[in-house]
DNA sequence: TCTGGGGTCCTAGGACCC
DNA sequence: TCTGGGGTCCTAGGACCC
């Protein structure tokens, strides 16, 4: 009989090229063609880098003040992270993909994975051509496709057409199993989805140093010295899926986490804590858009690693009740940080977990408080207010009244293109008649437009 | 001078129970 | 003074991802 996967589940990861660059490029058609990188928050390290940038030998990772030389030899664009955009830019992707398949589940900022039926593979190619095709042309940006009969050769797929130009960001392992072997035997099993340093070093130590070599070695072995979920990549090699989390209906997040660098040092108690109150804040309110509670708090301060005399602490509390309010979370964070806080120290950075988090309309209330109507409502009103006129416009005394010095650096952010009615990109000109005859034209930013857009029709 | 942030999962080992 | 065996739960820490 012939074999066939018509009536089997196949795997397609869809993955942006050089996503942050590709973003920042968007709107600066003057960097199209030449190389750019992102740099991590308090412009620290380089976490993106267009294919140009790439091309230069500029490594991922690297702290940029010790690439300056390089940089500048090659006039590279250096950009801050602007999240806002990316984000965005993100969620229009992830919207054009969840209208072109009804099984999508976005795995990262910049990944989603698709769940075709099998009867689509002699028509495969078409479909990923045209959705490849849709994506560059509605947002600008370009996508490669992989394919497989499991999350993991996916994954490979996709390496394989990001690494071969030939195949035009498109490539199927979901093929006779000769073909796919003949691939995975010239794969480096640190190319493999879940093997980083540490597990490579063990494949390695015993004689596995491919693709292949993984998805054939001993099951006991693997469970042994590789944890389950080693031995699920193996399966996953092996055609057998094994990833369930995206269909699991009880997936729940377990943490919410706000952590930062300081753009100084921060010595004082107090400073220590307008920032701890104000991470808390953010956490609280990113938890209160996801409709959850929080069972408990963890604040953690440290020195950096790289001054001397390292000092590191945290502590954690629970709650009676779960709760969602700022002024509960600052309260309970900062008695946290009275007791993991020591004096003489230049920290450098602050972390705000929560955790057992529950759903909010499911939660349980303490035995002496009924409702939190009250403390709900002023939730509500402070998300809608800060929402509506920016961040921060309305905020706890204990974050802090002025702007901070611990604030993160951010140089060379770029304009919030699509976030921000003040840095929308200027769509015309405003031109008056000038003196000599002819037109005096200025940029004309999008809000102004559009004030003056309403103030006509006012008068109308 | 300057070295990111936000997650998940797994395991070993300690505390505790009967 | 002797000091087993089986079980659960919690936590810290490591590994991995993008």
């Amino acid at each position: 009989m012939q074999s066939t996967n018509s009536n089997k589940q196949i795997w397609a990861l869809i993955d942006c090229n050089n996503f942050y660059a590709s973003c920042e490029k968007l709107f600066r058609p003057d960097l199209w063609g030449k190389p750019v990188v992102v740099l991590s928050n308090n412009d620290g390290c380089i976490i993106a880098r267009s294919r140009e940038a790439k091309a230069l030998g500029i490594p991922m990772g690297e702290p940029a003040f010790k690439l300056k030389l390089l940089l500048e030899k090659h006039g590279v664009t250096i950009f801050s992270a602007n999240f806002a955009l990316y984000g965005d830019i993100s969620s229009r992707i992830m919207n054009i993909l969840e209208s072109l398949c009804p099984k999508c589940e976005q795995y990262s900022i910049d990944e989603a994975f698709l769940q075709l039926d099998g009867a689509i593979l002699p028509n495969l190619g078409g479909f990923c051509a045209d959705l490849r095709k849709t994506i560059q042309q509605w947002t600008g940006i370009t996508v490669s496709v992989g394919v497989g009969m499991t999350p993991t050769l996916a994954k490979l797929a996709n390496h394989i057409a990001k690494k071969n130009p030939q195949f035009h960001g498109l490539y199927s392992l979901a093929r006779k199993s000769t073909e796919i072997d003949s691939w995975l035997a010239r794969i480096p099993v640190a190319e493999i989805w879940g093997m980083g340093k540490g597990h490579c070093k063990k494949l390695q130590a015993n004689g596995i140093s491919t693709a292949l070599a993984m998805k054939n070695a001993d099951d006991v072995w693997l469970k042994k010295n590789l944890t389950i979920t080693g031995f699920c990549t193996a399966l996953e090699l092996r055609g057998i899926t094994c990833q369930t989390t995206w269909e699991n209906p009880d997936w729940k997040r377990k943490t919410i986490l706000h952590s930062r660098s300081f753009g100084n040092r921060i010595h004082g108690f107090e400073e220590l804590s307008e920032a701890v109150s104000t991470f808390t804040a953010r956490c609280a309110e990113r938890m209160r858009a996801m409709r959850l509670v929080a069972g408990g708090i963890w604040v953690r301060i440290r020195t950096s690693n790289f001054d001397s005399g390292y000092y590191a602490n945290s502590g954690s509390a629970s709650f009676l009740a779960s709760t969602d309010d700022t002024a509960i979370l600052i309260k309970k964070a900062k008695h946290i940080l009275q007791n993991i806080y020591a004096s003489g120290y230049p920290y450098a950075k602050a972390a705000v977990m929560f955790f057992d988090l529950a759903e909010k309309d499911k939660r349980q209330l303490s035995m002496f408080e009924t409702t939190t109507e009250k403390s709900d409502n002023l939730m509500a009103a402070l998300d809608r207010i800060n929402q509506r006129y920016g961040k921060l416009t309305l905020r706890f005394g204990a974050m802090g009244l002025h702007v901070a010095d611990w604030n993160m650096k951010q140089k060379r952010r770029s304009p919030g293109y699509t976030s921000d009615w003040n840095e929308l990109a200027m769509v015309r000109w405003s031109c008056t008649p000038g003196k000599a005859g002819g037109l005096n034209c200025e940029p004309l930013k999008a809000a102004e437009y559009l004030g003056r857009l309403k103030a006509a029709s006012s008068t109308d």
